[in-house]
DNA sequence: TATAGTAAACTACAGATGTAGAATACAACT
DNA sequence: AGTTGTATTCTACATCTGTAGTTTACTATA
């Protein structure tokens, strides 16, 4: 089972992140602070990062009296999966409609389109 | 409950897709047409009808002895919510960090960057 | 009018996800 | 050694989604 057929819940998905952020393995504690701002329960938490280990989406490692838990999956390849499958859903499978669509919106400062400018340039060669 | 809490599954989507596609009401006879290559029975289909209809995300209007259904959530207005919860959720919600990581992936070709090269012009006026 | 066809409604069930209480296991402290 | 604290595991339950069988209602046909 690659990395595109791991479904990651929302919740699960805020556990992720923890994990993405934190450059190291973190306990269910540590974690736990981390999402204070959900209100889940320890258990709740104890689930998701079952749940994860489950899927393979990470690793848990016993040091001492406690779990260590590392992503299996980085950040950017979920990103770019989760993204290629908005593009496919949505975007007739062309990354030129969705980069157009996020042109064409109101979102970009002139300070973004700047920056874009950059990059593209770079791009172009 | 705005389009934002509406969610249609990946199933459901297809259907929406077929009313997107048709820009009039269309009965389950002909959707069954369109969605023919998924295999899915009648009842299916009539399942996934009744249940975007129940979410608010189609209308049915009956008309002699057929339902025809038509499409509450276009299919842009759909696309920009899952677009922007998309950015929210792994780009920190950054339209522009998405944008760059569309520049910096492999996907677009010469032709894409050139046009978008003019979308791009045409932005910054 | 009795009968056949069939769209739509109702019922059902499994898997995924969100959420959490109860039980367990094990370390630390008395 | 007994007790306490608590991370981890087990169990549970509701909702959502995918999928489809069964029943119903109503039209058209014999």
């Amino acid at each position: 089972m690659s990395i595109k057929n791991i479904s990651i819940g929302e919740s699960e998905l805020e556990i992720m992140k923890v994990l993405w952020k934190s450059g190291k393995p973190v306990t269910s504690v540590e974690i736990g602070k981390e999402v204070e701002s959900h209100g889940w329960k320890k258990t709740t938490i104890a689930t998701f990062l079952t749940r994860l280990t489950e899927k393979g989406a990470v690793t848990a490692e016993k040091q001492g009296k406690l779990y260590y838990y590392t992503p299996l999956v980085s950040e950017e390849e979920y990103r770019n999966v989760q993204t290629e499958s908005l593009i496919k859903s949505l975007y007739h499978g062309s990354v030129k409609e969705l980069a157009a669509a996020l042109f064409e919106g109101e979102e970009l400062t002139e300070e973004d389109v700047a920056e874009l400018r950059n990059i593209f340039d770079e791009r172009v060669k």
